[in-house]
DNA sequence: GGTCAGGTACTCGGATACGGGTTGTCCGAGTTCCCAGGG
DNA sequence: CCCTGGGAACTCGGACAACCCGTATCCGAGTACCTGACC
């Protein structure tokens, strides 16, 4: 899976903490871990056309969540950098060949339980809204969002 | 993922009903469905060094099941193949640059939350043997047992 | 003093290179079978 | 006729290239702000 998942995430937990008040550019988002500031753009970009976050170029520009965390799911993150498409993308092989077999029959069996495997990840992450993973975090490490709102202000 | 699964997979049903009498030598098997043979002889390799299947060189040499499809899961097939590692690889960004966290502390909340979700997709493949698919196979298609078998005789 | 037009600086957005990994191919190591020769 | 040794053919196994996608970068499009002049 593209690192570019994780950069996304963390950056949306970021946003939260620094407020919709104003936007914060990209290059800036990505000092905070020390990532290359281009790239982290393109990934926003991805964001922004899932509807995710919005963004507002010139001066005092850069991006912002579109909705609170409570509406955004691990699972949107995730199909708007991977894209939709599953990871076992079943290219129908025995329809190849001499051992082809019928076609208009019922699915692969073997496609079938792939997919229901995928099907139950997809569900554990559209289960899961990034509002969890931010009380979650919160918890852990409870002065991390005066120490965001903090850095990002200065 | 890698293709290669698939490949790997329907090789393993086709030697479940070809028999354990006779191995098959790799290229037979990519024949079936008009795949590389090198590259499938790739994979078989993997399945190998898994003990999934055994191989024998020389004449009369191939591929064959090492135990019986009940005890192989869709979890050992994608593990062979894909490798152990996880698929959400988290870097641990949050401990690079200004906004580094405390080393030591609790596992990132997002590592966490995807992590389980990765957790849901190992179990349901864990589940699942390779004779329940075969069984679902020959629910469809009861006649493919003996289609194989026939054209891997002659 | 207020308003408006122009210029400028800044940021996103998409088009453009680079590198690692999956895909694909090839030849050598090892084994089995066949065959000829000898007992 | 039976046994044995050598050779040959066949198949797996790992080393070697090609292609493609993820990674990284750059410059242009668009916008807000600032400045200066004009009313």
């Amino acid at each position: 899976m593209s690192e570019g998942v994780e950069w996304a995430l963390h950056s949306c937990l970021n946003l939260a903490w620094i407020g919709p008040e104003r936007a914060v550019k990209a290059a800036r988002l990505a000092a905070y871990h020390e990532l290359p500031a281009a790239y982290l753009n393109k990934q926003l970009q991805a964001l922004v056309r899932a509807g995710i976050v919005t963004s507002v170029s010139g001066p005092r520009g850069g991006f912002r969540l579109a909705r609170p965390l409570a509406r955004i799911t691990l699972m949107d993150v995730v199909a708007a950098i991977e894209g939709p498409e599953e990871a076992f993308r079943c290219a129908e092989i025995r329809q190849q060949g001499p051992g082809a077999a019928p076609p208009g029959g019922p699915r692969c069996a073997i496609a079938g339980a792939m997919g229901r495997a995928e099907l139950a990840w997809r569900r554990e992450l559209a289960a899961h809204t990034l509002e969890s993973v931010r009380q979650r975090a919160e918890e852990q490490a409870p002065d991390a969002p005066e120490r965001v709102r903090r850095w990002f202000a200065g």
